[in-house]
DNA sequence: TCGTTCTACTAAATCGTTCTAGAAAAACGA
DNA sequence: TCGTTTTTCTAGAACGATTTAGTAGAACGA
């Protein structure tokens, strides 16, 4: 029981063993009357079809695309921006009947570079025949170990390498737009809120101005966003960037709490993302300070919330980013190996004239 | 270039190709230098590790579980209540350093068995250890061929069969306590909005009343918590099931909108989830009734969203549900093979006396 | 009738590992 | 010194399929 194979069947059946293959793969190849005796003898030993791994190994196809996410694998479902690329990704999966593994990955710190050894662990075990790397670091192990395997790798930041295919939003005119409102409106002091990595300070939730020093601890989309706000807002305007512990609603209440602690308030602030402008949000009011009028707050994404709470955002085409992510990796007659997708400013009322 | 095998790096650095092997899997058993030299030339000759495939099929695992989920999989990532589970269940298979493959099923027609073949075929080609079934049919096809392969399973409905193991909620206490409440409240006339597969009738958001030939039709999931309801509202209390196209915001606005036009117009409405739920909601008020007082409405799940507008609900552990799954096809120290999770009825501010 | 093509099937090589059993060399105990 | 144990490495057999090249016989055309 559960050692039954192809030879077993052959043998039960008086044929040969490629012949019992072919009953399973290529249908055309032997007579009607073969064939159903073949499947017959294998219902009758409780035959479940051809080993899958034993199939992969000889045709070196896999039947499944790998997914590598940032450190944290649950975290991809916490928020609805990467819920929407991952249903995007999914359709395509289906589309193609091919699996979607998720790899979980260890966190893997640049300045310990001998610890690339764990890091990688997973994506070398992982049975795919391509790989989607989201909101994963250039010099991180388990991509360059994709790369080492020859695998199709496709990713959603812009790194310099012509073996990668790229899917990216046109970060530097979302940022370009977003602080370009806050400058127009005259905020002079604006607060950023990112998210960080998991082993950050400890403990996680105390948020913290982020030092020069820090700036490797970002998330790389987190890192080339402040990037494009703090060149879009100018030299005159001052930004104090802040760390909240990850993208979480009470992460970005305890960042935007402390920012507003801070001895001489920003009168805007700005997020990363939609999930932290949310929490946010809730700390604002908190405090007795109107959105949009006392304080300045902008998110990023444009999550369904969003627009029900009126706030100012940069709307990504997130489904179709999934769905070009998987088209790439999968779709042969897909020739484009870089795609920038449009951004668009949605201004609502969570954003006003700077307060004198 | 992608050639390079275990063979070719032991060749090249004169060792036996156990020993590489051994290299990468059991450290212990060769000196540091002679390890040191394997690792060496690998990397020189651009060698990615011990091919995957081939490891699985000689060791006989996969380092992955899978994940069966009902018909379209890229619907897993537009229900709260589904992502919830999801994460929590890729929580475990991190903590195990275990991939999660997402395998989409074709649909199948429990009264066309001769399409079995087609919806099995991709969990016949999925390269993992064992597989939680998330809400699919006792008898689907994809289930079945998992029996066969002798994986472990782990299922979301209850099942008489003792080869499978099993996360259940208590589901008919969650309909007798909603059902209750309702009846106890003198609703005399109930909606209940129930989603439907894909494939149904044409276009998709037309609802209409399920018949009883229809029931068939239903989600496992739907077809229990319905039975449940119209059990806990007992005999004198009338039901109107309806379908909607599917488990969306938008299908649920259409059903509810059906159920209102009706010519005798019920006083309450239960949806077989939060988000049909919300949908729901904002049909009623489009109509000018208000929730609770005109109609009184109902969900199932407690979505975070559903505390936001005052939603009663019934509220279920859904993170720890998928944590459970996970420990259970992972964690060989986890005994149980049937955990029942408690429900919780959480009235709110959506549910109010009949109105006469 | 003979050569050719087509159909239905098969033998054996191959995919790239891990694992078992065992050999050679080194270390050890008395 | 000699037998025993330990360490370090290796040969060769699986693991379970797919694929290539080929064979036997039927069908075909002239």
């Amino acid at each position: 029981m559960g050692n039954v194979t192809l030879r077993t069947v052959a043998e039960q059946a008086g044929v040969s063993v490629s012949t019992v293959s072919n009953a399973y793969n290529k249908p055309d190849q032997l007579s009607a009357q073969v064939r159903d005796r073949v499947l017959e003898t294998a219902k009758r030993l409780g035959y479940a079809g051809p080993n899958p791994a034993a199939r992969s190994l000889r045709s070196q196809r896999a039947g499944a695309i790998g997914l590598l996410f940032t450190e944290q694998l649950s975290y991809a479902f916490s928020d609805p921006y990467s819920v929407g690329m991952l249903a995007g990704l999914a359709e395509v999966a289906e589309e193609f009947k091919t699996g979607l593994l998720l790899i979980p990955l260890e966190h893997y710190d640049p300045s310990h570079p001998e610890d690339a050894e764990p890091s990688a662990e997973t994506m070398r075990q992982s049975v795919v025949d391509a790989v989607v790397a989201y909101c994963v670091d250039a010099d991180h192990p388990a991509r360059l170990v994709a790369m080492e395997r020859g695998l199709t790798v496709a990713s959603t930041i812009d790194i310099d390498d012509d073996r990668q295919k790229y899917v990216l939003i046109d970060e530097a005119g979302a940022a370009a737009s977003l602080g370009g409102l806050l400058r127009d409106l005259g905020h002079q002091r604006v607060g950023v809120i990112v998210d960080s990595r998991m082993d950050d300070v400890e403990p996680r939730t105390t948020p913290r101005v982020v030092r020069p020093e820090d700036e490797a601890q970002l998330f790389v989309d987190s890192r080339i966003r402040l990037d494009g706000l703090r060149d879009a807002l100018g030299p005159d305007v001052e930004v104090i960037p802040v760390f909240a512990g990850h993208n979480s609603t009470e992460a970005g209440a305890a960042a935007a709490a402390y920012l507003l602690d801070h001895q001489n308030r920003p009168t805007a602030i700005a997020c990363i993302s939609d999930v932290l402008a949310l929490g946010a949000r809730d700390a604002i009011r908190q405090c007795g300070l109107e959105v949009g009028r006392d304080v300045s707050l902008t998110g990023f994404d444009d999550i369904p919330r969003a627009a029900e709470v009126g706030l100012t955002t940069v709307r990504q085409p997130i489904h179709e980013k999934g769905r070009l992510l998987g088209r790439m990796v999968l779709d042969p007659e897909f020739e484009p190996r870089r795609v920038v997708l449009p951004t668009e400013l949605v201004v609502r009322s969570s954003t006003g004239p700077a307060p004198h």
